[in-house]
DNA sequence: GCGCGTATTGTTAGCGATCACAAGAACGGC
DNA sequence: GCCGTTCTTGTGATCGCTAACAATACGCGC
């Protein structure tokens, strides 16, 4: 009686003191139909006196298939992809499964084949991969084809699982916002244009743009960060024929504010600007910043539908999803002075 | 010859082609010091031959040892629990673990026990809590003993591995740059004091203000996120007196330095101001946020390697380390009005 | 009463690694 | 040439679970 064993309970244990067979200690885990109401009773509660928890790792062994969700992502410091993580972790957790991360530095292919070379090695159910370049699609190409896979962000023209935001929708509801004020035209300061969310928002202002019969002012060249914005901040700010202005994300648009602040030019009074993300601190730049929001809770409840159906084997051949962005209004647009 | 075997080849598998038994090929992996140079050469390209990959199921079942390192926690969407995550991962990829995440919404006993309760089951080889207040520290005390675990930014009082940052050290930094600039004393908008981290920033400001003799004001209680600073940015802009003011955090900094903006006080020549955390929007700040930097790298690096010790047996016990923030200077600061 | 289908439970055989132990080879000392 | 070490390799059991199959019980129709 004393000696109490050190090692955790197994099925056996369980199934012992339930009298039963482990086989059925396993069917009522499992929730298998066939199996007695009593007698899944009696094995609950052992399981509970027990406080017995399955060994993962030889239910894992045994299906070849772990509870693992495998995340490929960049750059998890910044708040976009952050978002995507936390709100993928949630979605997870609730669905019974734990996620692994594989942060990478660098989008390039062989960062990503690493990345995903890893999971692989943890045996991952699943994998979701956010490949906001071509070069992060590449990587994919040679992957085993029976793991699912679902990606974010990637190419719509592969015929893969995938979640995406309808930047193009985003840019264009940025764009026809500055118009609608009464701007002649807006003048844009891109993303990476490699990234397909920069190249997306290029492309509704450009038809925003077009539609409305504006002029198309040559396209301001940037990258994601705030220094950036600043840059481009500064060259815009010498020219008076800008009045409204639409970054490719918020934090260009904090270092654009700072440029235009700085030059001694108001926003809104004397320019108009618009950003992307909806980051939380932009409703406290100066001015309060109006912006285009995408929900990323909403992206990565999709994307793990998309999985969960694969890994069941529920899945709909290359199904792609698409999230409609929103805008945010706050305090950064007004009408052009006379 | 034209059958290919569907599923990945196993340890059996590499020890037929080799001409060994899989025992010698599980020495070679494990590398295993009585095994002759040309055995193991020849197991070792069997191996690459086959594209073998280890089953860490299979390890991890009759080892009892995954190599899964947990990770538990909060609102990861922020830039610091962001970075520290992103941080140990790499640290953790590069010493061959993999991370599991587990955010939870919530400090409280409950949910920080329920998160890792879910890294027990997948029979993580060690956890690492991030536990900034009290409740977190609690939800640890029933912990089985055995499995390694360490602490960031917990309680130094308690006895366990554990990594803090020296936030006291941190806010006599800011306060003391402040005093040297000639203000006669220094406003504090703190974070949620029950939290270490605030606890331990109003403190190193207090003792700052003591040590040199200044005039301690009321603390302004504030939260972290930026409107709290807004809110106290209203109502020391009231007040000529302030001159000076050091918040608990960037955030709260961006929402003071709007409140001041929007009731025609300019950042430094009417007043200074200094955060803490250095995000990288800091730089961009209207003006520029002179800020206490924490290294998130260290903290992770230290954490790893003091779980690494415990899960490997060499841990010296309760070891505890902490990492020394620095000052980042940049345009916030300036000598008080005559 | 016999046969058959269905619900319930048990038995056995792996999954792919590690561990404990044993066996064979090589080598030096007497 | 025999014996005891040390180095190297192999054998068999085992981790805790699920899958496949077997066995038993029960009910029903003829």
């Amino acid at each position: 009686m004393d000696v109490r064993s050190v090692r955790s309970p197994a099925m056996t244990d369980v199934a012992k003191l339930a009298g039963v067979s482990h086989q059925t200690v396993s069917r009522v885990l499992n929730d298998h139909p066939n199996v007695r109401e009593q007698t899944r009773l009696r094995v609950r509660a052992a399981i509970a006196e027990l406080g017995y928890r399955p060994n993962r790792a030889a239910r894992a062994l045994v299906t070849g298939r772990s509870q693992l969700i495998g995340i490929v992502a960049q750059n998890t410091t910044l708040y976009g992809p952050a978002s995507l993580l936390a709100a993928f972790e949630q979605a997870a957790a609730e669905a019974g499964f734990a996620v692994s991360v594989g942060s990478v530095n660098r989008l390039d292919r062989e960062s990503i084949a690493g990345a995903v070379d890893r999971h692989l090695d943890q045996r991952v159910a699943g994998l979701v991969v956010i490949a906001p370049v071509a070069s992060a699609d590449d990587a994919l190409e040679g992957m085993p084809e029976d793991v699912p896979l679902v990606t974010i962000d990637g190419d719509p023209a592969r015929s893969q699982a995938l979640v995406t935001v309808d930047q193009a929708a985003g840019a264009r509801l940025a764009t026809q916002r500055l118009l609608g004020a009464g701007h002649r035209t807006v003048w844009h300061v891109s993303g990476p244009p490699d990234w397909y969310d920069a190249a997306g928002r290029i492309e509704g202002w450009r038809s925003a743009l077009q539609a409305a019969g504006a002029e198309i002012p040559p396209m301001v060249a940037g990258q994601w960060s705030p220094s950036s914005g600043y840059d481009a901040g500064r060259m815009l700010a010498r020219m008076p024929e800008v009045t409204a202005i639409f970054t490719a994300n918020d934090a260009q648009a904090l270092g654009l504010l700072r440029a235009l602040n700085e030059r001694g030019l108001r926003v809104p009074a004397d320019v108009s600007v618009i950003g992307f993300d909806d980051v939380p601190e932009a409703a406290y730049y100066i001015p309060p910043l109006t912006t285009v929001r995408q929900s990323f809770h909403e992206v990565a409840h999709a994307g793990l539908e998309l999985l969960l159906q694969q890994i069941s084997g529920s899945a709909t051949e290359g199904e792609q999803v698409v999230i409609a962005p929103t805008l945010v209004e706050r305090a950064s647009v007004a009408e052009p002075r006379a």
